[in-house]
RNA sequence: GGAUCGGUAGUUCAGUUGGUUAGAAUGCUGCCCUGUCACGGCAGAGGUCGCGGGUUCGAGUCCCGUCCGGUCCGCCA
């Protein structure tokens, strides 16, 4: 026997028990003729005392950080406690140890705070993961796991395991790509989701489905991104769009409550897509506060809708006389409450900051609501105090409030003013780190416009089924775009789809749709991605010869359990909630993965490097 | 593919307009210390300033290239 208990379970009404206790040595404090030690494992910290008579066994064994050490001793009250620690009323006298294991001195130190940076945690990722702070990542990652497994079995979901590898369909991201020795020259890919398959289950019946599964995609890293990484992911048959949001508002409440003791009442705020980029600018909102973008100017095909906004706007129509705005596609503003009293200098970083190249606007034009009434902007030159009145009060500007304008391209300039509406806010302290704050953003478009091929992609994926009402759309017009400066003006634009994506705090944590579940929308819907009939078959053959033998109607969605779990664990990186993540390059630095392979290897493959 | 910030002691960092022997904290080693818990005190060891080239009488500092790491844009159905 190790060890008869932990180090983090001992109190004070153990005092007078014998106990045996195994962890690693967080520190010796040695004081003469006394040693103090602080034994540590995953449950917590006890102190040992090591007294006068085991002073000569410590010279001839000295301790050291991070030694491996099982004692035996009594549990005694100490005379001077620790009320910081759980168990800072008690230590235990030791009578006997033994050093099971020595350790090197490690290159940063085991603590909550630690002095070791980034990229040498992660070398040393088995001594980072001993870390406190990392511990409690993990932790809360194991109990939001958990707590989804028990809602959705209690709701009758089936975990089944998919496969990882299957077949490459380059639609979306990049696959990952596996030679298969058995199969020269063939490949498998490694699934960027179960999304077929879960499909299939559906048509072969298992009508409500979950998997806690890794997903791998090929593509760039950002803090939140991985090259693999886990979804939630969930599917069911004989349901709408209705249906699943119910049950997986239901879920996120469950986890809510049961990891963060959060009561989340009332139902969760829905939004369509359209007003989710007209009042933000972005399809993931963060609404834990207002600050509503004002749409001064804007393309009338993108919000056919708001067309007598346009007329009504005091930019909509005809020219201002200033330059900036009457040669841009759109102009967008958004009022900062209290911030009329921006020096100059503020507003000029302010205007560095969306001249940045990621953000790449030309300029930051303002308006100032002074507490007086009046009003000053960045363009007195162009505009009489009756135009800015006008203008201040078209945004809804109140005295004191900083008005922000910016004008440009209408995708690049929306984005824009979605990024100053963030940045401010967190300036203002209105992204308030404990609150939580969910959302569905619902009726996506079913596609958007590809540039390069002059074609339209998927905006969900390809299984994703449009609305009822549109599906005549899709079936009585052709998806040739015959004019690109146009293709808003096609038929195709205006389909919304089945779709939604859940949003927290301004990040997508998860995303779904109603499937097409007939075979001939199926087809049309690969026609209309540019697909060939032949190209289909090869590709999904399988899918559409399912839809052929009674497959129900379904859907489903998929939870980022990473990026969830960051967010509830208070982070904006997902590194820490995985026990093993890979850096921006994709690498992991402690293996040093990925790595060239013996020639032995690429033989077996049949596979000749052709590196340039 | 692009932008940007960083790389100096085991570690985290400072290092002025280019100028004598490159510093601090922490860690490490040794000695002292019977109530500490970020223990304290004294002493000591520890540096290819990421790497290569250039400018200069002289480079940690300036220039070019390169490698590594962070963040972002593109990308991520």
């Amino acid at each position: 026997m190790y060890r008869s208990h932990t180090c983090g379970e001992l109190r004070i009404n153990n005092a007078g028990n014998t106990v045996t206790l195994a962890g690693w040595v967080q520190t010796v404090r040695k004081f003469g003729a006394i040693t103090f030690v602080d034994l540590r494992d995953r449950y917590g910290i006890t102190q040992l005392l090591f007294g006068e008579e085991l002073n000569q066994q410590l010279v001839e064994n000295p301790l050291g950080r991070e030694f491996v050490l099982q004692a035996t001793g009594n549990v005694q009250e100490r005379s001077n406690k620790n009320l910081n620690i759980p168990t800072g009323e008690i230590e235990i006298v030791v009578t006997s140890f033994k050093i099971l294991n020595k350790s090197a001195v490690p290159p940063f130190t085991i603590q909550d705070d630690t002095d070791g940076g980034d990229d040498l945690r992660m070398r040393f990722r088995y001594l980072d993961l001993r870390r406190n702070a990392v511990r409690k990542n993990l932790e809360l990652r194991y109990a939001v796991n958990r707590s989804a497994r028990n809602y959705l079995h209690q709701q009758g979901f089936m975990d089944i395991e998919t496969p990882f590898l299957i077949k490459s369909t380059p639609e979306g991201a990049r696959d990952f790509v596996v030679p298969s020795r058995m199969n020269p020259g063939q490949f498998y890919a490694l699934p960027q989701s179960p999304q077929t398959f879960k499909q299939l289950l559906m048509v072969s019946g298992y009508d409500r489905y979950y998997q806690v599964v890794k997903c791998f995609r090929d593509e760039d890293l950002r803090a939140d991104r991985q090259p693999e990484f886990t979804q939630i992911d969930c599917e069911m048959a004989f349901v709408e769009q209705e249906d699943i949001l119910n049950m997986f508002e239901g879920m996120i409440k469950h986890i809510f409550k049961e990891v963060k003791g959060i009561d989340y009442t009332g139902a969760v705020e829905r939004m369509s897509w359209d007003d989710a980029m007209w009042n933000y600018g972005i399809d993931k909102p963060d609404t834990r506060f207002e600050m509503k973008i004002t749409n001064l100017k804007f393309p009338v095909t993108t919000f056919p809708a708001y067309k007598e906004q346009l007329k009504s706007s005091p930019l909509g129509m005809g020219a201002t006389g200033f330059g900036v705005f009457d040669n841009a596609e759109t102009v967008v503003a958004i009022s900062i409450p209290n911030a009329s009293d921006y020096s100059r200098k503020q507003t000029d970083e302010l205007t560095e900051w969306v001249k940045r190249p990621q953000i790449g606007m030309g300029g930051l034009a303002f308006v100032k609501v002074n507490s007086d009434g009046t009003y000053k902007s960045s363009f007195d030159k162009f505009f009489n105090p009756e135009q800015l009145k006008t203008l201040g009060e078209f945004c809804k500007a109140k005295t004191g409030d900083l008005i922000f304008i910016l004008a440009g391209a209408e995708e690049r300039t929306r984005k824009a003013i979605s990024e100053l509406r963030l940045e401010m806010a967190e300036r203002m302290s209105l992204r308030k780190a404990g609150e939580f704050k969910l959302l569905w953003v619902l009726d996506f478009p079913l596609f958007e416009y590809g540039e390069e091929e002059n074609r339209w992609n998927a905006r969900h994926h390809p299984f994703t089924s449009p609305k009822p009402a549109h599906i005549e759309i899709m079936i009585n017009n052709d998806p040739a775009i015959e004019d690109p400066k146009k293709y808003l003006e096609h038929p195709y634009a205006n389909i919304k789809a089945n779709a939604y994506d859940m949003v927290l705090n301004g990040n997508e944590i998860g995303g779904g749709s109603i499937r097409i579940f007939q075979r001939e929308l199926q087809e049309k819907m690969f026609a209309a991605l540019g697909m060939s009939k032949e190209e289909a078959l090869h590709k999904f053959g399988f899918l559409l010869g399912a839809f052929e033998y009674g497959a129900p109607p379904h859907g489903g969605i998929a939870f980022g359990f990473d990026r969830l779990c960051a967010i509830l664990g208070g982070s904006e990186s997902i590194r820490d909630f995985i026990a093993f993540p890979k850096n921006n390059a994709g690498r992991d630095v402690m293996l040093d993965a990925p790595s060239t392979i013996d020639q032995k290897q690429l033989n077996e493959l049949q596979i000749k490097l052709n590196l340039k």
